[in-house]
DNA sequence: GACAGTTGCTTCGAATCCGAAGCACATGGC
DNA sequence: GCCATGTGCTTCGGATTCGAAGCAACTGTC
């Protein structure tokens, strides 16, 4: 039996549904932005900027997933669908010898380019507009505790064949 | 182009990037977990629970589709997986003809009673663990604020049949 | 009542997504 | 070196998603 089902009251009910509603709205909102403005999904805009953001341009496949929090199978389709249209390059990594490095090219960084304008535009107007500045910061403090708990915490039954844990990969020195 | 790219600054940032990761960490955990517990998709548990929360069980296609934030044709497609399974039925609407009501079925109760519990005790361990009352209550007033606008605020691009771009030309007529 | 425009839902086709299985390289024990 | 096991990525099959187009019913105007 079921101990307690355990209910949650009305303040975490309204938390949880707000989170997960507005994530949704911003979320379609902005994909539809991405796709007028550079043809992109929202995925393939997330590995863009993260390769984009990186130091080097470039991340081998398994941390890009796990920095868009994306399925393996579904990075290799989408990292092939952006090598195709020349945004990013795939390589052999150096060190291993199975390991793929994802590279962002410069066109790739013009498509960035053209779209982010855009897409800071919409969050201006969605996500940013009614909050305070300082609900703005209050916001990046829960959520990002929230987050970083979260990826601490490995699923209960995680089917995943091991979890490994990171070993930061100081690039080139 | 817009010559000014309008720089968010790093509050914003971390606060979009925390909201869109820690949503999807926790949509893909909640995800497994209604997957394990009744072989539910997450739309698919929005779905019941949307309607198990309504005060007569039933709802019309649309303002389902609105509630879950959620395309018809994608909607029609998990109400009639639903149907199959016996967890919903789907009639006409009494005044209007062409207007269909989805209904929870005792089966969708007895389901909905049976991955609660794992559910609000996933929500626990991932997304109120880390926060205090005070969060909670704070974010659920932010994110609910934000929603509020979002769903008031239409889309560039709604989307809506009637609502035509004004790039497109043919303005015949 | 007839008409035109609107709305509710479904069908259709194509894109995207995931997990499981598979392949190739890496690593440790012997 | 050789095998067992672990890891990185891809392939495969099937499920899910969306937008556009289509059909049926509603609405207002005359």
């Amino acid at each position: 039996m079921t101990s307690t089902p355990p209910p949650l009251d009305t303040t975490q009910l309204g938390a949880y549904f707000a989170l997960i509603e507005a994530s949704s709205l911003l979320k379609h909102s902005v994909e539809q932005q991405l796709r007028d403005a550079g043809d992109l999904s929202y995925v393939q805009f997330q590995l863009l900027a993260t390769l984009g953001d990186a130091p080097t341009g470039s991340r081998r496949m398994t941390d890009l997933a796990d920095g868009v929090v994306y399925s393996r199978s579904g990075l290799t389709y989408q990292a092939q669908t952006l090598e195709k249209r020349g945004l990013v390059t795939r390589s052999q990594s150096a060190d291993d010898e199975r390991g793929v490095t994802v590279t962002i090219t410069d066109d790739g960084r013009a498509v960035l380019a053209e779209v982010f304008p855009g897409h800071v535009g919409l969050l201006d107007d969605l996500l940013f507009a009614p909050l305070s500045r300082a609900d703005v910061e209050t916001l990046a403090d829960i959520l990002g505790r929230a987050r970083d708990h979260m990826r601490q915490t490995p699923p209960r039954s995680a089917g995943a064949r091991r979890r490994r844990k990171a070993a930061v990969t100081d690039d080139s020195q």
